[in-house]
RNA sequence: GCACCCGUAGCUCAGUGGAUAGAGCGCCGCCCUCCGGAGGCGGAGGCCGCAGGUUCGAAUCCUGCCGGGUGCGCCA
C-alpha cells in the first residue's frame, strides 16, 4: 500500500491526465494554509504555461476531474490557480492501515553491504564532544541503512599509526631509556604488562607532542620513531601494543556508555600490508609521480573551479599519510566484501577536501568500482559565544565528563518525580537527551555545544519525545484492548495525517544521507500526540466507535516513535 | 589571494521555487475534581544580511557587495 502522499499525488495525476495535462504535474505536498485544507497541488501553474492557458481555467478543469476520487475530497481552487484539497477518510485509513506492522510500513528494499566509518578516537587522546557528534551521526546512520534492508557495518577507524605514536615512543624513551622496548639487543619476551596506565598515556600525550613543536631534534626522533614502528621495530611494536589495549579499551567504554558498538575496529596498522604494493601499483600505472620528493597522486579534475592539490602517497621521509591509509583501507574493504556498495565517512566537514581527494584517487585507480562513496561532513563546534569552545582549562568537554553530568541530571530530575535510584532508566533519559538534541539538527551545520541546551529536557528535546510515547504507552496498557481505526473529527485528523508522513521522512533521511528527517518526524509525532492527548480523552470516551478509533491512533503514535527513536539509538521506557 | 559553507524572531535553529515564513528556549497571560503538567492553549516578537536580476510567483535560483566560519601537499 503506498504512502498518503503517494495515494494522493497518483489521485492529482490521473485528474491531470484526464485533462490531456502532464501527470508529472500532478505533485501533491502539505499544505501551507493547514487552515484552508491539508494538501495542495500547485501543477496548475506550470500545465498553464505549457497549454498556453489561464493557471485558474487549468485549476479549475483539474478539480472538476477530481469530484468522483475516493482518494481526496473537498477540492477547491484558490487564488491564481492552487488546487486545495484534503485527504478523504478512506485514503487516511488505508495509509495507517499499512502502517500497522514492525516497519511502520517501510519496505526494507536495499541490498548489499554499507560501511560506515565514524567514532574515529585517537589512540593516547581523550575523546572529546567531536567524538560525540562522529558518535552519534555515524551510529544512527548505520541503524537506518540497516533498517532499509543493507548489511550495515560501523567501524571506527583507528589512527594508530602515525606520528602521534611516534612522539609517544619518543618521549617515553627520553624518560625511560632502560626499559626494554628500547634496547636493540633485548631478544625478548616483552613484559605483558604495559609499563603505563591510560591515564598516565593522556597525561603523556600532550606533553611530547607540544616538547615536538619547540623542539626540531624531538621532532626528527618522533618522526623516525614512527617509521621505525611502520616498519616493525619489534620493541616499539611491543610497546605501541600495549598502549592500543589501553586506548581501545578506553574508546569502547566511552562508546559503551551511549550503547554504540562496532562490528568492526579496523585501522591503519591493519593495512599498513597493502602500502607498498597499491604504491607500486599506482606508480606502474603513472598515477602516481615523483613530486618534491615525494610520491603523489594528482586528482585535479576538468571544471574544478577550486584549487585540488595532489593526494600525498608517500611523504619525502617515506612516511605513509592518513591518506594513504585511507586508500588502502577503501582498497581492503572492496576486496573483502564484494557486495559493498557504499562507504559512508562521519567526520568533521574541514576535512571535505581529504576525503574528495581520497574519493578521487580510488576513482581514478578504480579501487572502489560501483561503491558510491559518500562524506557526512559535521559542522565546526563552537561554544554559546559563538566562538570555537574552550573548557576553563582550555580544551574541548571531555566525551565522559559529557555523558556523566547529563547522567546526573538525568538521576536529579527522576528523583523529583519519584522514581529515584533507577539507574538503567537514568541511562536511558541520559541517552536520549543527547542524542536527540544533536541528531534533531542536520549534520552540517555548524553546531553550538552550550551544556545547558545539550542536557535540557523540557521543549525540543529527547525526553520530551520520551514522554509522550510513555503517556501513549500508558493508555495502551489501561486499555487493555486494541483499537481500530475509524471515523476522524478534527481533533484526531492531524494526528493522524502526522502519522501517514513516516515513509517520506524515513526516505529522505535514506537519501540525505541524515538522521535528521527521522528526529525531526518522531518530534512532529510527539506534538501531535501532545495536543490529540488534551483535547481527546480515549479511557473515559462512551462512544465504543470513537473510542477504538482513538486508541488504534494511540498504538500507531507509540509504534511510530518506538520506531524512529530506535533508528536514532533511543529507547523508549515503560515510564518515566 | 583563490575556493567552499553560512547569514531567517532577543537566543539556538528548521524551512532550498508557491499563498499570511515555522519550532524550541526566553518574555506576558490562561489551563491540574478529568487517560502521567518532562504537558496544553493564547499573546508579543521577522524589510529571511544588502542591492540588482530570472520567474505568473524568490528566504529558496543567478550576479555583485557586506559580515562570519573553514580549507588551500609532506599533522591526523
Amino acid at each position: 500500500m503506498p504512502s498518503l502522499l503517494d495515494q494522493l499525488t497518483a489521485a492529482l495525476a490521473g485528474a491531470f491526465a484526464a485533462c490531456g495535462l502532464d501527470p508529472a504535474l500532478g505533485v501533491v505536498r502539505e499544505s501551507d494554509r493547514p487552515e484552508l485544507c491539508a494538501f495542495q497541488c500547485n501543477g496548475a501553474f506550470a500545465a498553464a504555461k505549457a497549454a498556453r492557458r489561464p493557471p485558474k481555467e487549468v485549476a479549475e478543469a483539474v478539480a472538476a476531474a477530481l469530484i468522483d476520487s475516493d482518494t481526496v475530497q473537498n477540492v477547491s481552487v484558490a487564488g491564481p490557480g492552487f488546487i486545495n484539497f484534503d485527504a478523504s477518510r478512506i485514503a487516511i485509513s488505508s495509509a495507517l492501515a499499512a502502517q500497522d506492522n514492525a516497519r511502520c510500513g517501510v519496505p526494507a528494499t536495499g541490498a548489499g553491504t554499507i560501511i560506515v566509518d565514524y567514532g574515529g578516537p585517537n589512540p593516547a587522546k581523550a575523546m572529546h564532544a567531536g567524538h560525540l557528534r562522529t558518535t552519534l551521526i555515524g551510529d544512527a546512520l548505520k541503524r537506518i541503512f540497516a533498517f532499509a534492508g543493507y548489511r550495515a557495518l560501523g567501524n571506527t577507524h583507528l589512527n594508530d599509526l602515525g606520528l602521534p605514536m611516534g612522539q609517544i615512543i619518543s618521549e617515553y624513551a627520553a624518560r625511560h631509556p632502560e626499559w626494554p622496548y628500547f634496547d636493540p639487543a633485548f631478544t625478548g619476551p616483552y613484559p605483558a604488562e604495559a609499563p603505563f596506565t591510560y591515564a598516565e598515556l593522556e597525561e603523556i600525550y600532550p606533553q611530547a607532542a607540544q616538547a615536538c613543536k619547540d623542539d626540531p631534534a624531538r621532532r626528527n626522533l618522533a618522526r623516525q620513531a614512527a617509521v621505525d614502528l611502520q616498519e616493525g621495530r619489534p620493541g616499539y611494536r611491543a610497546l605501541w601494543g600495549h598502549l592500543m589495549r589501553l586506548s581501545k579499551a578506553d574508546a569502547k567504554r566511552n562508546f559503551d556508555s551511549l550503547g554504540v558498538s562496532f562490528e568492526l575496529w579496523r585501522g591503519e596498522a591493519d593495512v599498513h600490508g597493502l602500502i607498498p604494493g597499491i604504491g607500486r601499483d599506482l606508480k606502474g600505472r603513472g598515477l602516481a609521480v615523483e613530486s618534491e620528493g615525494a610520491l603523489v597522486v594528482p586528482v585535479v579534475e576538468a571544471g574544478d573551479t577550486r584549487p585540488m592539490p595532489p593526494l600525498m602517497y608517500y611523504k619525502s621521509d617515506g612516511a605513509a599519510t592518513y591518506g594513504t591509509t585511507d586508500v588502502a583501507t577503501l582498497c581492503d574493504r572492496a576486496q573483502t566484501y564484494p557486495d559493498l556498495v557504499r562507504a559512508v565517512y562521519v567526520a568533521d566537514r574541514r576535512q571535505a577536501l581529504h576525503f574528495e581527494q581520497v574519493f578521487r584517487t580510488a576513482r581514478l585507480a578504480g579501487y572502489a568500482d560501483g561503491v558510491d562513496l559518500t562524506f557526512v561532513g559535521y559542522g565546526t563546534m563552537n561554544g554559546p559565544d559563538g566562538r570555537p569552545f574552550k573548557t576553563r582549562s582550555g580544551g574541548l568537554p571531555r566525551f565522559d565528563d559529557i555523558v556523566a553530568e547529563t547522567l546526573e541530571r538525568a538521576r536529579a530530575r527522576l528523583a523529583e518525580a519519584g522514581l529515584r535510584g533507577d539507574e538503567a532508566l537514568a541511562r536511558q533519559i541520559m541517552m536520549a537527551t543527547l542524542k536527540f538534541a544533536d541528531l534533531v539538527n542536520p549534520p552540517a551545520a555548524d553546531y553550538v555545544f552550550d551544556p545547558e541546551r545539550m542536557t535540557a529536557f523540557e521543549g525540543k528535546t529527547g525526553p520530551y519525545v520520551l514522554y509522550q510515547a510513555v503517556r501513549a504507552g500508558a493508555i495502551l496498557e489501561k486499555a487493555g484492548s486494541a483499537g481500530a481505526l475509524g471515523p476522524l473529527g478534527v481533533d484526531e485528523t492531524p494526528l493522524a495525517l502526522t502519522l501517514a508522513a513516516w515513509p517520506e521522512a524515513f526516505a529522505q533521511a535514506l537519501a540525505a544521507p541524515s538522521p535528521h528527517p527521522v528526529a525531526a518526524q518522531a518530534y512532529r509525532v510527539a506534538q501531535a500526540f501532545s495536543r490529540f492527548y488534551g483535547a481527546c480523552p480515549v479511557l473515559s470516551e462512551a462512544d465504543p466507535a470513537t473510542r477504538a478509533a482513538r486508541l488504534a491512533l494511540v498504538a500507531r503514535t507509540r509504534a511510530q516513535i518506538t520506531l524512529a527513536l530506535s533508528l536514532l539509538g533511543i529507547y523508549v521506557p515503560k515510564q518515566m
